[in-house]
DNA sequence: ATGAAAGCGCTAACAG
DNA sequence: CTGTTAGCGCTTTCAT
């Protein structure tokens, strides 16, 4: 079933069927029949076949790490409508759960939809160490490439930046001004999570507290929905074998709930006993009223859009880079040392 | 930059180089020129010109709600890392947000999917509407499709029935067993819940407590996860303005957490003062403590998956169907009327 | 083991 | 306004 079939049955020529499916001039009795062909023969024009002509695909593929973390996927849901509106399918994969490893998978995925012929891919919060190999930026000579992401140095890739080493900062300038000295960090296994971790780890060795190998838990899963067990168990156990903490960040939503409840279970109270601070912001945390870092996430989807379409209709010469910086959201789970004067 | 560059760059011809690429038969020395020649050249095969000869496309569309809701995301991460080690691409959708409404969105979706040659469909909590116009039939005609639903009357499309009515009718006799009678049902727009609404009428009817008008929430965006807020804010109206239940059911777990904080926020304590019931059992009744009916994830990923591979493999004839049934988790956010003799 | 050539289904000049 | 035809980039017989 393909064009000429409909030609045939409409009695008229493919360029005329093709005319009709584009919206080209057609005399409007020719427009008729052809639309009458196509409806009772059940046509469906073969797009493959369009694209490999017209060379647009109208396809985007968009990497990110899990598809059941609200971080991840309230960004995707807020481009995906708008990108679906201009016409956009989109191919969303997520490099947490694949075999092989993240960077890996993020490579294997960028490959596939190079031969896809996408329009454009985004790439959200993606490895350092693809980009230092120098294969983003190969990508982004074939294909409009954006990326959210928070290491700093990128220049030759649009990308949109939100600040987490800032935003670790602007925490532990709040644990350590309340008198913290003994913070964990709780974080899942993956490349961007070390930013925040030097941070982390930078700020209490200025403070005069370097923290040991007990005060870092790492989670296997953290990035998925299914963390929040995993972190319970982690955060759980390592209560039980080490010396309590005063306060404790985690490095995501998903952790922070995890953590809350750890602590609940091991009677802890929030924030008097333990002070926790968790990161994104996502609804998670405001359901379950943790304080949280947010990143801003409307403004990394309007500055996403904005790159990726400006890119495909080659509105733009050069590499552009927006930059944003994220905000503490206080919602009673963090605070003073008890007793500690106040500033 | 296509085949027959490198077939020149390699002094071979095109053929040799297609069977470099398809792992054909070529002498070990022949095969070293042309992957030389490829990477030398930074070649990526055009898939689509490759899909249009062989007609498999190795895409698959998937529709689903919401890409925010847990009980949506959950699902289509269990499929999404299965299907990606099989070399499979997931086109995602989500029909909840997009304009015109979601039968619309769904229909357009598919006709899309079409239209790319995906090689397979799945449709997840798929509109009762379309199917009874005869659509799905129609598009499974032209490519495998497994439909993820809850009514009861399909038998000519492969797919995985959960038994919402089930569910329902089990959350209302453990409502009317303990003595609730005014009880309310929290859904979103949308069709599937109707199924649920329909039972929960139908139950109290028989129980000799028909609802009221007032009984019924409906929630805008209750299938998002912003519909936390939306819901909080609906329960919270119509506590103000009506006499309060002795339980509530919420269609969802979104919908579940948002009743619980209005709940909470009108100082109401829950079981004691109103019981409330989940619907969907994701992380986030888990999270919150919530009673919730599980729907049996893990079993629906697996069929889908057993029925669409075997489907797109043509090892089946006619269409399947698989049937589950769900459950009850109870977690105490739901119990008799307080003094309500236990039988 | 390799090459030549015929499609796959569509669009885009170019003619008429 | 409509038809003819040459590709788009690849796979796949059929020869060699």
């Amino acid at each position: 079933m393909n064009i000429l079939d409909i030609a045939a049955a409409a009695g008229v020529s493919s360029a005329t069927v093709s005319r009709v499916l584009n919206d080209g001039k057609v005399r409007p009795e020719t427009r008729a029949k052809v639309e009458a062909a196509i409806r009772k023969m059940n046509y469906f024009p073969n797009h493959l076949a369009r694209t490999l002509t017209t060379g647009k695909s109208m396809n985007i593929g968009v990497v990110t790490h899990s598809l059941t973390n609200s971080y991840s996927m309230e960004f995707v849901e807020a481009i995906s409508q708008r990108l679906s509106e201009l016409g956009y399918r989109l191919f969303i994969t997520s490099s947490e759960t694949a075999r092989g490893g993240q960077e890996e998978a993020e490579a294997r995925y960028l490959s596939s939809f190079l031969s896809q012929r996408v329009d454009g891919i985004i790439l959200h919060d993606p490895s350092l160490v693809n980009y230092e190999s120098g294969f983003y930026a190969e990508v982004a000579r074939q294909v409009p490439l954006v990326m959210v992401h928070s290491f700093d140095q990128v220049t030759d890739i649009n990308s949109v930046v939100v600040d987490q080493s800032l935003g670790m900062r602007l925490v532990m300038q709040h644990f350590l001004g309340g008198g913290h000295r003994r913070i964990w960090h709780v974080h899942n296994e993956g490349y961007t999570q070390t930013l925040k971790e030097e941070v982390w780890a930078a700020e209490l060795a200025k403070a005069g507290a370097p923290p040991g190998p007990d005060d870092l838990i790492v989670v296997p899963q953290g990035d998925r929905e299914i963390g929040v067990m995993d972190t319970e168990a982690a955060v759980t156990e390592r209560l039980n074998r080490c010396p309590r903490p005063t306060a404790i960040f985690a490095a995501n939503d998903i952790m922070g709930v995890g953590t809350q409840r750890a602590l609940r279970k091991a009677g802890l109270r929030i924030p008097e006993d333990v002070s926790l601070f968790s990161h994104d912001n996502t609804i998670l945390s405001h359901i379950v009223g943790l304080s949280s870092v947010d990143m801003k996430r409307a403004a990394v989807g309007l500055a996403t859009l904005d790159l990726l379409l400006s890119s495909i209709e080659g509105r733009v010469e050069a590499a552009r880079r927006v930059y944003l910086t994220p905000e503490l959201v206080h919602r009673g789970s963090s605070g003073p040392l008890p007793g500690f004067p106040v500033l």
